[in-house]
RNA sequence: UGCCUGAUAGUAUAAUGGUAGUACGACUGUUUUUGGUGCAGUUUGUCUUGGUUCGAAUCCAGGUCGGGCAACCA
């Protein structure tokens, strides 16, 4: 592992802490709030924080960022432990910001002993007015001059809940004229009377982000705290609050988040996605999120490797999509099993076939060596792809049309003679005569053709439903379109087919990754069963012909 | 109008005062019983104007353009 790779800018920071003795050891975290499940923009995430952890002898916490009971809830909690856990990460303590509330508590009553926090009874009208705009000053209110006896004993009461939501809150006391809009005031404390997934209805008021996040990173002794751009404008006020309390010093980096062409990354989006039934659900395939890319058939092999390929710095991006794919593909092409399976199906008749069946051998792996091989059976009548005619072939086409030769795959090469349509005029039956000598393995005949053709056994057929995704949206940068982003949403992401499989799929286990020859990488869906399989693409295949027709 | 940020090929990312490199994409060629894979190659870039310097993507000043900031969300 000499890898000479350089470092990114966080690595480099972490690099110089530990260089200058201003710390022994590294401690990060990944704080999810448990109000949505984990995409593949937190992946980004995770792979930074615990990729550093791992890279400079550190560790990682995962603390639930758990402040906002309303939104929150424990199926949540459980998806991103499941996720994380498949992605391949392991963190050293499972952390909740509830589990601080009764020092957070105490670190607001220490603020308001200090002078430095009041509690407000106006409205979130008039604090919005108050505070001003980001070219004018804020005003204060008579609120903002209270004692500190006042202010101590009107925040227990908060707390023991002898008012209503929304009647009061609590204020830091910072600057209301601060360039800065987070720090004119910012409320730290506000009533919810609400039950909370782990606290139950202990609380009935709770911290903001801003009060619990920065704390709960030192009180957890966190080195480095690693977050979005978005949160640039926070850092003042997570100093301000680790100075007043004068607790351990964690520090705030940030970094650009992640967005993908053709998709979204935000959980409020994806959350409207489900609740309006433009998906499935969190683990539809088609979803950006980890459990959709796991139904679909990444691996984390390929999720990590993207993450590591994108980078981290402080500019705003967005990655091609293609690029995912190229990963994906990079890490199935190693591992996935090889099958036939063809989907829109035109009969193929060797005429001069007589042996009936016989069953032949192909490889599992082409890349892999020890991957051995597997039976497939071979008869006279075949299903091929209908793609795979031409009645009047032009000039690049290697396939089959009248007089071509191909080999099918692992099997003969084979010349069509004739074809027949049905009264709509569609080529339903295409017949050939086989070259008994050119046998996959023993060929002698000499013989070089272009084209190789996937194709089953029509006898042998295993009927399957192949799940075909295309994009979710129908524009590259979907946050940066015009208007509501639902108007882009691409109505054709998904096509059922039935389809004819080689019968080894039969056998094969659920988890198993494969390559459809020709066709493109696919993986077993949940929904699928030993007499109804469902196979979900993945991705497909690179396709220069394709590429070559468009032309 | 204020404050905070950022700007390197189509997309990302590196070079930290000394040869602008890498990956994906695109395009060629080659190998191949997957029009897949592999291999070889080509292509395109430092936002702008000044300054400092023997030398600037890098330092300085001005401009331009992008993103963020006025939730009892995180």
């Amino acid at each position: 592992m000499s890898e000479e790779k350089s470092l990114n800018f966080i690595e480099e920071i972490v690099s110089q802490d530990l260089a200058s003795g201003k710390h022994s050891s590294i401690l990060t975290r990944f704080p999810p709030e448990p109000n949505g499940y984990l995409h593949i923009g937190h992946a980004k995430s995770i792979c930074l924080n615990f990729g550093l952890a791992k890279h400079f002898g550190g560790a990682t916490n995962l603390r639930f960022d758990d402040t906002n009971p309303t939104t929150e809830e424990t199926e949540y909690v459980e998806s991103i432990k499941a996720d994380l856990k498949w992605l391949g990460f392991d963190w050293i303590k499972e952390c909740y910001a509830s589990d601080y509330f009764d020092t957070l508590y105490e670190f607001a009553v220490q603020l308001i002993e200090k002078g430095m926090a009041y509690v407000d009874d106006s409205s979130p009208e008039e604090i919005a007015l108050q505070k001003g705009t980001p070219t004018t000053a804020g005003t204060g209110n008579e609120y903002r001059n209270r004692s500190i006896a006042e202010n101590l004993e009107l925040f227990a009461h908060m707390k023991l809940g002898k008012f209503e939501d929304g009647a009061k809150v609590l204020r830091a006391k910072i600057d209301l004229a601060n360039p800065n809009m987070l720090l004119r005031d910012p409320i730290i404390y506000r009533i919810k009377k609400a039950h909370h997934h782990r606290t139950g209805d202990k609380w009935c008021i709770y911290p903001m982000y801003d009060f619990a996040h920065g704390q709960s990173d030192s009180i957890e002794n966190i080195t480095h705290s690693i977050c979005t751009l978005e949160f640039i404008p926070h850092r003042a006020l997570y100093d301000w609050c680790i100075e007043q309390l004068e607790i351990f010093p964690s520090k705030q980096y940030e970094f650009s988040r992640l967005n993908i062409t053709y998709t979204i990354l935000s959980k409020r989006k994806l959350l409207q996605l489900v609740q309006e039934h433009h998906v499935d659900s969190w683990d539809d395939p088609r979803m950006p999120t980890i459990s959709g890319m796991r139904r679909r058939g990444y691996t984390p092999e390929s999720i990590r490797d993207f993450c590591d390929r994108i980078g981290i710095a402080k500019r705003e991006n967005i990655i091609d999509f293609s690029l995912l794919e190229f990963c994906v593909r990079e890490h199935l092409n190693k591992i996935a099993q090889r099958r036939m399976v063809v989907t829109d199906p035109i009969k193929l008749v060797i005429t001069n076939y007589e042996k009936g069946e016989e069953i032949l051998h192909s490889e599992n792996n082409p890349e892999d060596t020890e991957g051995g091989v597997r039976a497939v059976p071979f008869s006279k009548e075949l299903w091929i792809e209908r793609g795979d005619f031409m009645e009047a072939p032009t000039k690049k086409y290697f396939r089959l049309g009248p007089g071509l030769m191909v080999r099918l795959k692992s099997a003969y090469i084979v010349q069509c003679d004739s074809f027949e349509k049905d009264a709509e005029g569609v080529v339903q039956t295409v017949f050939a005569s086989y070259v008994p000598e050119s046998k996959s393995g023993s060929d002698t005949s000499g013989i070089h053709v272009k084209g190789t053709l996937h194709w089953v056994s029509a006898k042998h057929a295993l009927p399957v439903v192949l799940n075909e995704y295309d994009r979710l949206f129908k524009v590259e940068d979907v946050a940066g379109a015009e208007g509501d982003f639902k108007d882009y949403i691409n109505e054709q992401s998904l096509t059922k087919t039935n389809a004819w499989a080689e019968p080894a799929l039969m056998a094969d286990p659920l988890d198993a990754r494969f390559q459809f020859i020709r066709k493109g990488y696919f993986y077993q869906d949940t929904t699928s069963t030993k007499g109804a399989l469902v196979f979900n693409r993945t991705v497909t295949l690179k396709d220069a012909w394709a590429k070559e027709q468009k032309k």
